[in-house]
DNA sequence: TGACTCCAGATTGTTAACAATTAACATTAA
DNA sequence: TTAATGTTAATTGTTAACAATCTGGAGTCA
């Protein structure tokens, strides 16, 4: 059935658990990341953290030298999203055109399980954890592809955004509104042309 | 002086020569790669090729499952590098802006270097040294912007086309004409208004 | 025959020890 | 004092052994 995943390795973990703690802020930026303090934090070996922060490096979230460890990357002033903003809306678009016409009901359940998900989210005013669901969903719109490339080029473009994610996110005043924002993207995939579909996400991603 | 690693990890090392035998047809499409014997082959151990095979994986030369080693990739019909020429396009323009009036004759330096080590392996018909050092320039425009992001980004597309470039390479009949587009691109840079050089990378890259 | 279970070998995941490199500090000489 | 040079502790790079998981086939039973 092709499930994905359901147990992940312990570098996988660390990933995650470490990159929740560098963008929340609970790791500051410049501060150095030594191999054995996180071995021991997590209670493994380490082997598995070499192998979180290799995935952490480029993904930007923290920056290495040979023989000299790892460090969390300043975050950049972020000019560079106004380049991304619009590469990420196009490879979304061209995803979406690769499997406009063969849309089944199992992919909206897919994405009204995200959505509601976020909307619970967005109830509770988690702010990192909307972030993650509106990562997801948009991720689910370049997975639906079946393509690993252009899945990777979507990851490499957003792992850089993240905090931007989170920063404009922080704006709303409604949470709400962020997911009412999702709504007419599913809406335009259910009823709409495919010209309505890809003109929704421009809207959308702005 | 900012040199950039005299001595690279084994990891770093392995990737290189792993990519090389991958993409020149050396190693099989769908041919499983298994650690030991990788590891008896380079006389390392396994540390530093899963190292290698990690970092093979967000290239997507092979690809990875859980307890089940990698493979690797067979490469897509490649309709995606419609997609990726243009993006590829955007950013090195983009990274052009962002240095093009404070350009120093350093920088001509280290382009007119490439180069030069690109018309000799035309000269001898060396369409993998070609295609290196054709990546090379292009990826030097794109360092010479210092943003990390930018360069990661970039290296996430091209290493998805590297295929596409030595199979676009192979169709000139005078190889020595792959050097000579790269020309017009170094004089713009040199002599002409930004306008005029991102019209050259647009004509080159097209 | 066909589906199922179980086992053994092969392979990857993880660990802990060892080697090489770096960074900080003390020492020395100009 | 200041720059150069050892020296040592801290840290990363690498290795090899151990644990967990997967794969494929022999055997069993309906």
């Amino acid at each position: 059935m092709n499930e994905p995943q359901l147990v992940r390795g312990l570098g996988e973990q660390i990933v995650e658990r470490l990159r929740e703690d560098i963008l929340s802020g609970r790791i500051a930026e410049g501060e150095r990341l030594r191999e054995v303090d996180l071995a021991k934090r997590f209670s493994v070996s380490r082997g598995p953290i070499r192998e979180a922060i290799q995935q952490l490096a480029w993904e930007g979230v923290v920056e290495t030298d040979r023989n000299k460890g790892a460090l969390v990357s300043t975050s950049a002033p972020n000019e560079i999203t106004e380049l991304i903003i619009p590469l990420r809306c196009t490879i979304e678009k061209y995803a979406i055109r690769l499997y406009f016409d063969q849309l089944t009901e199992d992919d909206f359940l897919v994405w009204e399980t995200i959505l509601k998900k976020m909307k619970q989210a967005c109830e509770v005013n988690d702010f990192a954890l909307i972030s993650e669901h509106d990562i997801a969903f948009h991720r689910s719109l370049v997975t639906r592809a079946h393509s690993p490339d252009l899945l990777a080029i979507w990851s490499a473009m957003v792992s850089r955004i993240r905090r931007h994610f989170r920063e404009s996110h922080l704006k709303y005043q409604q949470p709400i509104q962020i997911y009412e924002e999702h709504l007419p993207i599913i809406e335009a995939l259910r009823e709409g042309s495919l010209t309505e579909v890809l003109q929704t996400i421009d809207d959308h991603i702005e």
